[in-house]
DNA sequence: GTCTATACAGCGATAGAC
DNA sequence: GTCTATCGCTGTATAGAC
């Protein structure tokens, strides 16, 4: 990668990518050093608390993206039709982010290692806007509480499930299926 | 813990639960040491290969035990009624074992970080032993080929992903309700 | 703001006594 | 079969020149 790198936004984006590859307790700084093209000085000028900085960052990106893309369309609109759309957006957003980012969801990956903890209460944050913003349109469709809960927590678990696989089978299309099913079953009428 | 872990297995055991509390590439070997009991000596006369001889041993001492208590339950049998309680019992007892141990997949672990490579294989089989096993019980039942692989590769996700939020929640009764609503889905009537 | 050099702790792995 | 001591390497973090 090119020596250039000139802003944090940049030095995220960067940091994100290597997270997702190798993981955050095995990227290294050498490899981080490599692959962003910063030097440690410049590292440690944007994170001065070094790598807990970093990874602090890089969820925060992450987590601004999908608050703007996902979660704040999901709440917003008041018919049918905008909660059907926002549905579908989702599902479709969600899975271009993914498929374009090696399947992995770094938030789902903290809640693995020793540092689980660390980080524990800006991931149970991500997790519940995603599952409550999206009860929120399904209650849009007329659906109860209960109902809504469910199906977006199930939902949610889907899509991570999804995930897995799509990493254990080296295969997007079978993520894609995962989550056209997912939509339907969101987008079924509900229950007699 | 007490430093009288005579065999192998015993050490395969306690190695498990400490790659399931810290992730296979953060639990070193002085914690290793620690929380097995065995000295380094020990460690490497059970494992000459070291920490990738660990994680070969706890992979399949997992593969083994869902092998013999759910996939061949699932495979086994000629009609409706077995397919039905082998269903059930999957369900009952994938909750029972994940509850118990930190809410970890140790497979779906090694699908994240640098040694992703090394154990794709494994991975792999585990997850498509579980669907096909999963599928072969659902078309027992009647269900159409697809059908059957659908929803068997749905479950396995639903599972994956309910892990996932059990551990960001930390709360095993997400998780339970999460299986629960996936056997429903797998015992429904085929669809006309 | 970015670089290089370096401190020093911890890693996985090995050797050799018992 | 288990122990302790130790190797060589790599880790994160820091210091100081430019």
């Amino acid at each position: 990668m090119a020596r250039t790198v000139l802003d944090r936004a940049d030095a995220v984006r960067a940091l994100a990518g290597v997270f997702r590859k190798r993981g955050f307790e095995s990227g290294s700084l050498s490899v981080i050093q490599q692959e962003t093209g910063l030097g440690r000085g410049s590292l440690y000028h944007f994170f001065p608390e070094g790598k807990a900085d970093m990874a602090r960052a890089v969820l925060g990106h992450v987590s601004e993206w999908f608050e703007e893309r996902i979660f704040a369309p999901l709440r917003t609109g008041e018919n049918t039709e905008s909660a059907d759309a926002a549905v579908d957006a989702m599902c479709r957003e969600t899975v271009a982010y993914f498929v374009s980012r090696e399947s992995v969801c770094l938030f789902a990956a903290m809640t693995l290692g020793q540092e689980r903890d660390t980080f524990a209460e800006a991931v149970r944050g991500y997790f519940t806007d995603w599952v409550d913003a999206l009860a929120t349109a399904l209650r849009r469709r007329g659906l109860t509480d209960e109902e809504a809960a469910s199906r977006a927590l199930d939902a949610v678990a889907a899509i991570q499930g999804g995930l897995i696989l799509a990493r254990a089978y080296g295969d997007d299309a079978t993520f894609e299926r995962i989550v056209d099913r997912t939509r339907q079953h969101l987008l079924a009428p509900a229950p007699r």
